[in-house]
Formats: C-alpha cells, structure tokens, sequence
DNA sequence: AAAGATATTGACAATCGTTTTCATTTAGGA
DNA sequence: TCCTAAATGAAAACGATTGTCAATATCTTT
C-alpha cells in the first residue's frame, strides 16, 4: 500500500476509464481511451498511476504471453483468479478455495514457505464460439 | 511441434547447456554460460532454438513478473507445473490433478470451451529459509 | 566426393513496452 | 497567498526480443 497519492485531473480521468474497464487493457488502451475522450494525460502518468493503482490492489494486473501487462478494476478486493476469453477478452472474476488450500498443501510439503501464486484460465467464451 | 531442424553445432551446444539447467534461466543467460564455456554463438541464435524447443515441449518457459521469459528443461513431458523458489530459483515439478479438474468445471460453469491455464507457485525453499 | 539447394547463423538494426530524466506545473498545507 | 514537495509530460534511455540479410553450413542429390 503506498501513500495517498495527491489529487489531479490526470489521476481521476485515468481512474474514471479504468472504473469503466470491462475487461483487461494495457496502459496503452487505456492512453488512447483517454485521447480519444479528450484527456491530453501523458503515457508516463498513465503508467505511473496504473503502478500504484495495481500496489494497492485497486486493481488486478494480468501478464499477457508477449509479457505485456493488462489492468482491470477488481469487483471483488479479496484475492481471487480470472476465467479470460482468448478472442474477446470477456472476464469472470472466480473464487477458487480449493486451490488455494491446494497450492498450501504442495508448498508445506516440500517445505516451502512465504508462498504465493499465479493463476489465471483462458479459453473461448460462449459467445465467440458462436461467432 | 516444428520440424526437425537440421543439425549444427550451435543447437547442440545450446542443447547441452539445457540439458544441465537446473533451474529456470533466461536466454541471455543461457548465451552468457555458452560464452563462458567458449561456444560463440549468436544470441539470435540461442533465442530461436530456445524459441522452437519450447514449441516442441522440450523446454517448459516461465514468465517472470517484469516479463522476461525463463527456460528449463522439464523432466516430464506431461503437462505439470512448478514450485519456484523466488529467493535462488529452485524449481519441483508439481503435478495438480486436482486443479485441472478445477479449472475444466470452472471453465464449463461460464461455458468457456478450449481450455488452458496457467498455474505457478512461488515461495521461499527450506534452504533459503536458513540462510 | 563434389555440387546444389536451402536452412541456419550472426552482427546489427529495429521494435515495442516500459522506465527514467528533468525542467515545468500543480496540489495542498502553512 | 506563499511555499515546498509531489506530479506531470516530452523526450531519451532501457532491455528483452525479433527482424534483416549476406555469409556460411547442412543435407540431399548427383
């Protein structure tokens, strides 16, 4: 958790599109969103506010294959994983309690400890399937 | 899986630096070990073999958080995931049953089809721990 | 074994997301 | 209002990775 950062026009337009996030962007999206809408707000302070935003967990951060980072405002503030659709990018927050208790066991038994994880599921929503 | 490449004595050294990897390495430091053992070959080189084994299941790749990708070599070829140690990169192969079948009825209760994850854990080994 | 066709190599430039720099502007407390 | 530290943004720097392309090496075919 960093410190309350100070107020700016930047900070709340940047906030205001993030709010409006269905789905995972990359800062980059996000600049444009901003451009388009008529925000003049400068990539590095997308950048910087998206890096605090995500170090105190306003929202979830997602590494794309290509290393690229996506950003989504969270619904829920509790830990939990994503369900992403690979064409259209559609996101199902999921709570998975048996993996957490999963990854637990596995850790303790190779005497593992201060343990995290990462996990996210992708494949092809209902919809794009159709399409 | 890729066609058989033709043989050449950069490939095999980089297969023979692989092959002692204990842990996760990135391709520049696979290139660097070449370098050290007297190997002059091509970074471009070293990233295109790593490139082809991993679509052949050869090596498994990880993608660390500032998005640079690591290679190891798996000692199975089934589909597994790893225990890595975030302070010296000690790597187990875990295998999840449990969280494969997870993520298949998670995955159907949205009716998501063709589906794939991404699962790692990470944490701090006994010998780290001690240190 | 030699030649030919083609895949591979490697030095270097280019790409692309992200971070840094630093002079200028701004927020928010005194 | 004034002051000081924080925030901004344009541009440069960065770092991993990929593309380019002429030179080279491999494998197949004579």
């Amino acid at each position: 958790m960093s410190i309350q950062p100070r107020r700016t026009k930047q900070r709340d337009a940047i906030h205001a599109v993030v709010q409006e996030l269905a789905n995972f962007q990359s800062a980059q999206d996000i600049h444009a969103e901003l451009a388009r809408r008529g925000s003049k707000v400068g990539l590095s302070t997308v950048y910087r506010a998206l890096a605090t935003m995500a170090a105190d967990g306003e929202v979830d951060t997602l590494l794309r294959d290509d290393g690229e980072t996506l950003y989504r405002q969270c619904e829920v503030a509790a830990h939990h994983h994503h369900l992403v659709c690979r064409i259209c990018g559609a996101t199902v927050e999921v709570d998975g309690p048996t993996v957490e208790s999963w990854t637990k066991r596995i850790a303790a038994q190779h005497d593992f400890d201060d343990v995290s994880h990462t996990l996210e599921i992708f494949g092809r929503c209902a919809t794009c399937r159709t399409a």
